[in-house]
DNA sequence: GTCTATAGTGCGATAGAC
DNA sequence: GTCTATCGCACTATAGAC
């Protein structure tokens, strides 16, 4: 019998969003978080650098798939093609079953200024590690940034329509389609 | 003869900056901030809601200028003649004076992570407000918002390519070329 | 202007796993 | 013995309430 049980850190950002959730995330202390877990304060802040952060962990494997699509895109791939290709592994892993999550996640959110800022600091570092990966691949500045900052807009356009009420399709479809329309609203009709 | 000063929030801002570029952000406590101008703590928060807020006060005008462009152009304009638009009249804020100002601002910033946080979380709201626009003046969804997010974008890149070593061209016909640049990757050789 | 809660850090102590 | 997760306590700065 183990002194501590395994996975700690799922189980605080569990009962993390849980409790934002219902009581919001101001009138959630990390204290409380780490309380309804069996754990103190200062075990949550060894677990997550700061408060937000227990709701943003984990998407490590969001960028490491954005970035499996990019390197299994053929040599000579535009770099819009690689945007299509990271955008294409990126969207799989938000399968259907997730979306409850998802909607959960994000309507905590979308009610708190301080989480939508640092929502949007992940989005960046996504962005720029794709970015990296591009000009890894010899795609020269500005196009690098301007592609990988293009990824980023669409799977972000995208992921708010696959949360969206009575939204059925897969997000790896919406995303064909916003990709789509930002080809055409910026390659014009010349 | 005034009772205090005016000007309280330029002469806190202009404190701040010198004292987060010599000393550090985390460092410098907003009480030292307001010690420099000889206020109190207390003071200081009630001209910004936050400690980082005094190095992004005074951005209202950048986004009124956007808007104005926007305002500016013809009926039937699409969507990347808005965000051209908007583009030629948001950079011309940026006189070649002002670079050593940016350039000392900016260096603050790329030290702190809380801080570039703050600065995306700006960036995210210019785009928004842009978006809203173009959404008044009926463009549609997603369009709207890839606009408005490219938009933001090709600002960003210019901007950091304006504020670079040895950078003489203006913001303005930096921010062309880099929309030009967006156009000639997204558009393709069709 | 004062007072207070909370975020977040630093450090030493403890206690199981190995 | 080492390693690591946890606790407990003291502490500062932010930020908001009064």
């Amino acid at each position: 019998m183990a002194r501590w049980e395994p996975g700690t850190s799922e189980r605080l950002r569990a009962a993390a969003l849980e409790l934002f959730a219902s009581n919001g995330y101001e009138q959630t202390t990390a204290a409380d978080i780490a309380g309804a877990v069996g754990l103190t304060e200062r075990t949550f802040f060894r677990h997550f650098s700061d408060k937000r952060e227990v709701l943003f962990n984990g998407q490590e494997q969001l960028i490491e798939s954005f970035l499996a699509g990019i390197s299994a895109a053929p040599d000579d791939a535009a770099p819009m093609d690689l945007v299509a290709a990271a955008l294409e592994s990126g969207t799989a892993l938000f399968a259907h079953e997730r979306r409850p999550f998802s909607r959960l996640r994000q309507s905590v959110i979308d009610r708190n200024p301080a989480l939508q800022e640092r929502e949007r600091h992940k989005m960046s570092g996504l962005a720029a590690t794709i970015g990296d990966a591009l000009r890894a691949r010899g795609v020269p500045e500005p196009a690098a940034t301007l592609a990988a900052e293009s990824a980023s807009t669409v799977f972000g356009i995208a992921f708010t329509q696959w949360i969206g009420d009575g939204e059925t399709r897969s997000l790896t479809d919406i995303a064909r389609d916003v990709l789509a329309e930002l080809r055409g609203m910026v390659g014009g009709r010349g």
